[in-house]
DNA sequence: CTGAAAGCGCTAACAT
DNA sequence: ATGTTAGCGCTTTCAG
């Protein structure tokens, strides 16, 4: 039943050598005697051992953790790209042979369960998605955790993170606007407390200045990334200005609500406003059309933040990252 | 900078006190002087100490981990609750003092990563989530791992598992269609080789039973969870029986898709066909209605599961647990 | 190329 | 009520 569990030390004895050249033979130490390898080898294998990671991180130093924390300041925590994000982090960090440790916790400098877990020799290393409190980011660091920020962080310069690129997603989407000959192209900004937020509105703005077209203030308005948010933004932008004919919509969620409105109006798209997304959240119809939107590559965010920790884990200094956004063209502009 | 770290004998030292000592103060034990307890803490407090996970694990045979697992044969692994779900488990856990280790990966009872992670003495218990392969729980199990399923498994008798009462939402959900007057009801049925396409297609039929009516096989469709599939599913329904006036469909995203086709044939929703969908996944409209639809309490399933495996470890036999799920009335009926 | 021995930080008998 | 003494399973000098 209950297996006395194999040791390091039953494979050494079955093998007739000593613990240190078995331990060798796990950490691919060259110098142990090929037909010796492959014996010990051959019975791990038999015996179906794994090292144990509490020993070898007390001898080591290393945990092979890396923290993956989610500062939930609020009550739940729902992202439609978490699944997907999470498969990054977690499988890069599997070929490392590493594995995460998920934390979904407000993030207080002042918590020691916080501080506690996070503290270097807890783990070899922490990502940090939605974070809202960087002072326990710039503590840890102090510390010398390596840390990696998923997403811009406000004080970019004291970071390493990686983001999609809300900005060029952003232009590009506006861009294709304007070529699809929009002359009145307004936009449905998301939250700009948050970095997002902004650089797709920057996005927005930038693409226009390209064009040569100055932007009316009032063609801007803001929705707090909800569906319900889009509508009345939409309908705001409407009754101020009746003739647009292209929106960008800082996200999916608040295009839902956009289109809705659209279609209670009898406005015809894109016939009559050409309407992108951002987030490619929705692969089939919002309502009446499919939507043209903008994708980030969502996995490779969080595969990238994991590889970052490791190089940073490994002594190397990672560079920040901005991963490519692209267009994805469907029917409603 | 790299401050050496604490350790608890420098604790010990400081206090004047054996190691000892200082152990039963963290662990607790009723029987050191309080003038003690309180003197350690304080020092305790004063050098920022936090025990080593590693030798507490070496020392004492428990980890402290619990692995949630998620069983990913496929290529992204993208659920809109998991952001959810995970808050649960990672709050639950944390309350009990442990962490939730996140392992998403492909369930192989021959992957010696999986067997090896997972084995006992590297966890302290797993929570399976997307069960394709109830081998590798059988196993672990069989090993003596304390292990919890979320969603019914196929073989329920087997495993100790959570899950919404899927049954009771389709069968509350159809009651409500037929309370609201529908004569002619139909479905859009998921996945059936999913418990949880099975379980709502069956509540569905005992709803209808129930009430009397024998159901007309032919007032069945099977989508694949997929607004595509809704779409499909809600043409084929339509041209087979122009007359249906209610459609239960299995979940949110199928339902967008039969909305849509119900849209474009103009089809006034809920007036000539009324619409109930299943999991609550959008708060506001779909194309022009907001869904009336089934919720369930996904953030309980995760605390739950976290509950379970907790009760487990300490030697409990926790029963499998069926989370109630209720109907969230809007304007499709 | 291999073995011996010490030790990582903590807990848990066993004494006292 | 507290100290002493062994380890837990692995890695890592240091010898040889």
């Amino acid at each position: 039943m209950n297996h006395a569990r194999v040791t390091l030390s039953d494979i050494a004895q079955r093998a007739g050598v000593s613990p240190a050249t078995v331990s060798r033979v796990l950490n691919g130490d060259p110098r142990v005697a090929p037909a010796r390898v492959a014996r010990i080898n051959e019975i791990i294998e038999e015996l179906g051992y794994a090292p144990n990671r509490a020993a070898r991180t007390l001898a080591t130093g290393r945990t092979g953790l890396v923290a993956a924390v989610i500062d939930s300041n609020l009550n739940v925590f729902s992202d439609p790209f978490w699944g997907i994000i999470t498969t990054g982090v977690s499988r890069a960090l599997q070929d490392s042979g590493m594995q995460a440790l998920l934390m979904v916790r407000p993030l207080d400098d002042a918590d020691p369960q916080v501080m506690g877990t996070l503290a270097p020799g807890h783990v070899d290393g922490a990502i940090f998605f939605q974070l809202h409190n960087d002072n326990v980011v710039r503590q840890l660091q102090d510390l010398g955790l390596p840390c990696v920020v998923v997403g811009r962080p406000d004080d970019a310069a004291s970071f390493t993170y990686v983001d999609s690129d809300n900005f060029g997603g952003a232009e590009i989407a506006t861009t294709h606007l304007l070529k699809r000959g929009c002359t009145r192209v307004a936009t449905i900004a998301g939250d700009v407390r948050l970095s997002s937020g902004r650089l797709r509105l920057d996005g927005f703005r930038s693409a226009l200045a390209h064009a040569g077209i100055e932007l009316d203030e009032s063609f801007v308005v803001f929705g707090d990334w909800t569906d319900e948010s889009g509508e009345a933004a939409m309908n705001e932008l409407l009754n101020r200005h009746p003739d647009i004919d292209g929106v960008f919509i800082a996200n999916d969620a608040m295009a839902i609500g956009a289109l809705a409105v659209l279609d209670d109006r009898g406005i015809d798209v894109p016939g009559q406003v050409a309407v992108v997304g951002f987030d490619n959240m929705f692969a089939g119809r919002i309502g009446r059309k499919q939507l043209t939107t903008v994708q980030q590559d969502v996995e490779a965010l969080g595969a990238t933040a994991a590889s970052m920790v490791i190089e940073a884990i490994q002594g190397a200094v990672p560079k920040s990252v901005i991963l490519p956004t692209h267009l994805v063209v469907r029917e409603t502009a």
